[in-house]
DNA sequence: CGATTTATTGAATCGACTCAATTGATGTGG
DNA sequence: CCACATCAATTGAGTCGATTCAATAAATCG
């Protein structure tokens, strides 16, 4: 079952006609991307909305000094931006993490499911408010956590996401963000990352190696991280509208 | 005229009939509270989407020891909240800053609105979006701007927004904010704001005392805070759909 | 396999913090 | 309208978390 359908499935219950639009959007207008390449740039005109099928990518916004900060990161099942019918240019970046493969969702694919599917219509209007809730909670993080807390709460919520899409083994991830990326998602340097991740690491918080992160007790990285995931609005809060199929 | 008016006719033009319903909410469930209450708490079920009519109000986090971030402010015509609808508890506090009038908004209304008046609509979506872009922008400098910048950053963008409402004068504003508040908003302690603050007055770069604001060269603000407007998207990106009246 | 990227370590430095005290505003009640 | 209380702003000194710079080790890739 796709990403994007196991992560709505957790806000609402979808009928078999919602699943099937969803499976037939992923499957037209999809686009292969490398890892570290653009899928669109600060200063451009937005052209399509992006539902992300496979691999990691992150929305990161950059001075002219070349400072740059990650934003956000997109997992399987999101959704890049809902902004191309609005904006007229794009205020920051998207970038691929790993190979990444999309589906580019059309105009007229938002008529219908705003015509023809109210739960998913809902379903993706949630998903934009989480997405709100989680910048808010990254100010948060880069505001008051210090070094240790603020990697904890992003490893919980990174793992938290993937869980949701169905990408998570036990108490165990993929995991191919570098050190690099930590440190421009975090706002810390590449070294302080690195003794970051060891402290975490002998305190027998994560198990970080490879391409590969495993959490031996999530309750307590989440005590480290300060970690409440509230506003991850998980809890099936559109159950009123679940289709009863 | 209101503030709520001046600032999507940023956006798009409205009709006569679009600024006669704004009017008439701006004036029909009008709530008042007194300076640093909350408006909503965290954990609540959010209850109405609430139109800053007068005053300054701030969305902020706590953690459980105590340490508190303000994640945005809120200006009159500024609308806290289209979540009213969808999630089920609030993820963070709404508090007022100085007195505030606020109107809420029925359900209702915004059916009204879907149905009847497409470049409100539009134009509140607009809105909302500007707001995902000005979280994306603090975390950003959170995460990247040494304290200086951040505080220039801060103010170039309080006063873009104020002028955006119609509430500068010149090159001057009202100014409610304390140190201590720019401090949780900035992610640094207040004695640190009290010094990056008589540094950017020594540099005749801002003039703030008592509660007001002046900024003798908007320019070199900016330039100092590594100010780009494009994240406020006010060049009237919606101006295909400007009413011809 | 060599080449390049990624991760790790050490040492010195600095930006921002904490603690503590003082000065200056603002506001309120008698 | 002053006296007192409270809140906001300022200053100094010492400290610490995180940074920079630089070098090395380990992993990954073509």
């Amino acid at each position: 079952m796709s990403h994007i359908i196991r992560k709505l499935e957790h806000f609402v219950h979808l009928s078999p006609a919602d699943r099937a639009i969803l499976t037939r959007v992923s499957s037209e207008r999809v686009h292969n991307f490398a890892p570290r390449m653009d899928i669109a740039r600060e200063g451009e005109k937005p052209k399509d909305v992006h539902l992300i099928l496979t691999g990691w990518a992150c929305r990161y916004k950059q001075l002219e000094d070349g400072r740059r900060q990650i934003v956000s990161f997109f997992l399987p099942g999101d959704i890049c931006d809902l902004n191309v019918f609005i904006l007229h240019e794009m205020d920051h970046s998207i970038g691929t993490i790993t190979a990444v493969s999309i589906a580019d969702l059309s105009r007229d694919f938002f008529d219908e499911i705003s015509s023809g599917y109210p739960r998913i219509a809902t379903a993706f209007w949630w998903e934009s408010l989480v997405n709100s809730a989680i910048q808010r909670e990254w100010t948060m993080s880069l505001g008051q956590r210090t070094a240790s807390e603020r990697m904890a709460h992003l490893l919980c919520e990174l793992f938290f996401r993937l869980r949701l899409a169905g990408l998570t083994r036990n108490d165990a991830c993929d995991f191919p963000l570098t050190q690099a990326d930590l440190a421009e998602a975090t706002g810390l340097s590449k070294v302080h990352v690195n003794r970051t991740l060891q402290e975490l690491r002998s305190a027998d918080l994560i198990i970080l190696k490879g391409k590969s992160l495993a959490i031996p007790s999530l309750e307590r990285l989440m005590n480290t991280g300060l970690f409440n995931a509230n506003y991850l609005h998980m809890d099936r809060e559109g159950r009123q509208l679940d289709s009863n199929e």
